[in-house]
DNA sequence: TTTTTTTCCGGAAACGTTTCCGAAAATCGA
DNA sequence: TCGATTTTCGGAAACGTTTCCGGAAAAAAA
């Protein structure tokens, strides 16, 4: 589609594009006159200034890479909103990847991005992240990386996480002080910095109230409906059930309460059910579903300035991990009455 | 960022840059040896072409907008992978705006896009949709552009749309099939087409069974969770219940569902509820609801599609619109023993 | 009135590619 | 061996901005 250049504004003036780009740009070497009767004859001939040969100039893309696991539920849909609120005040934009859980998607997300010359990344890892030589490379490149929610500890790099380790011992916590001691906890991947944190809050919840736990409470499960269902299922057929679930997140509880329900068993009568990463439906399923809530939109706040200080600093800074907090929605699926 | 640019390799080879990027770019027009010896020392450098400069040369962003009215919920996402499934294999990247059911906003990110240069844009019209200006001015500039499923119908534009008046009809028609005579229909806002389309269907499909209905039994809701919800509760406190509900999407007829269990009545057993745009929650919720399914992936690679044929034909053709087809899924919400 | 200073504007280089056109070298045919 | 043809490569313009530097005109000061 054909646009109208700067070029063509100034023939159309009879000055020159360097005065043209000063009405556009400058607030001062240009006379006001001068500068509102360009101004008007540019808008009046529709022309908008090129971003891209702008870019070129500037040797900046003002495009963030943004790749989280996937965007199907609201909790990163959440994180991203305000991500992007930051950003687009400051003039970029946004370009969302979504790796579906799996880590060859996720690489080849990244690549996509580093081959758009984006001016930095916001990553949070998928269920299937292992490997992180590419990470590293683009680290040791000075390239612009900020890791949120699902990091890896190795890496030197700023991070936004959550006290995941706090709220799964409160969420354990709230269960016992119940007189619950035969608890499950459906863990996440295992190589995931927050299952392991998750599962930690889990144990120690238990040895603080000398309650006997073992590694068999807990059960790498993963993150989605299906994985809860399954797992939960399992128990059920071996007649393994506990007198409570505390989940990785509200998926995988969900995933537990259709497994019970469906085998009539009677929440939280017969097993109380924890969730973590508060959905919006957790207050809409029957029994409403206790959960962990988290402050996506500050995660993504918090995200977006850090990377945008890694940007505009242009030196090398110590990373660091922002750690936010959060409360425990209490609601009938882990209340025993 | 500083990067490894065309001129470097050129230098470092004793080559010229037109032979380097015949390298990089031709099929011919260059020795193979030549080319081989180029390419290595060119990934050895960490060159990367960059995507700006070519940019500017081919005029062309080679960026897609995608502005859609919320992405909390999973029916837009769902779009938005299919229409990503088009577009990254073609070498375009995706800008991602929602607008979060909100006129000005949506304003606002169509805005932003055209300032962006964007090669095109798909867009679903947020809930407050009622002035068209701009889309016409944009229209009327030959601007490549896709509406889908919330479309304006004035608008001479290429549409993905679903067959909304049908399975509105359908969905309407398992109720009255089950004796149910005493209908409401919580509709969506009424400037937006498919909300009239589904208040169509569910006016029809009474009329084919001459079932006694007014505009009484349509009562404008709108999309969300909270809408729903407030509408229902309204009807109770009113003692105005029908005997069933046929609701524009699922989360207003999930909210129905959380206002009805509020205040102790059951489903199906006192009132039947039906959604629309099945979300995958339906089957998790208690009861699990009955909804029309809508193929979202596919709406997103028609749509992308469309926006494809418009881009690179550069040529007036005249705008198609696609309806799709969806399913219904009965469940136990809407199911009379 | 003259000299000095300031303001405003224009010209051109630069950003990093693509691509066209011409020249030099290589190849082929007589 | 020479002329004709083909192949391969290099130089430079172009894309549309930004910005630097210099010059002309205007303004101010002596």
């Amino acid at each position: 589609m054909k646009h109208v250049t700067i070029i063509d504004v100034a023939k159309a003036l009879n000055c020159s594009i360097s005065t043209v780009s000063r009405a556009f740009n400058d607030k001062y070497d240009i006379r006001p006159e001068t500068r509102e009767k360009i101004l008007k004859v540019a808008e009046d001939m529709g022309y908008s200034p090129n971003p891209i040969a702008r870019k070129l100039k500037q040797k900046c893309s003002y495009n963030i890479g943004v790749v989280v696991p996937e965007f199907l539920n609201p909790f990163f849909p959440e994180v991203i909103i305000g991500i992007q609120d930051v950003f687009l005040k400051k003039g970029y934009q946004i370009l969302i990847m979504q790796s579906n859980e799996c880590y060859q998607t996720e690489l080849e997300n990244l690549q996509t991005l580093v081959d758009n010359f984006v001016d930095g990344i916001i990553l949070s890892l998928s269920q299937e992240s292992k490997n992180s030589n590419f990470l590293q490379k683009l680290i040791e490149k000075g390239y612009p990386l900020v890791l949120f929610n699902r990091v890896n500890e190795s890496l030197a790099v700023p991070k936004v996480v959550f006290d995941d380790y706090k709220w799964s011992f409160f969420a354990t916590e709230h269960l016992i002080q119940q007189g619950l001691t035969k608890l499950i906890h459906l863990a996440g991947p295992n190589h995931i910095n927050l299952s392991n944190s998750r599962a930690q809050g889990f144990m120690d919840a238990h040895r603080k109230h000398k309650i006997p736990v073992s590694n068999k409470n807990i059960i790498e499960t993963g993150f989605l409906v299906v994985d809860g269902e399954r797992v939960v299922a399992k128990l059920i057929s071996e007649n393994m059930l506990p007198e409570g679930f505390v989940c990785v997140n509200d998926p995988t509880a969900m995933g537990a309460m259709k497994a019970l329900k469906h085998h009539g068993i009677k929440i939280p009568k017969d097993v109380a059910v924890i969730g973590f990463s508060e959905t919006p439906m957790a207050e809409l399923i029957d029994p409403p579903l206790s959960s962990v809530k988290q402050p996506t939109y500050q995660m993504g706040e918090v995200a977006a300035e850090l990377l945008l200080k890694q940007i505009e600093s242009n030196m090398f800074n110590i990373p660091e991990t922002v750690v936010l907090s959060g409360s425990l929605s209490v609601r009938e699926s882990s209340v025993k009455r």
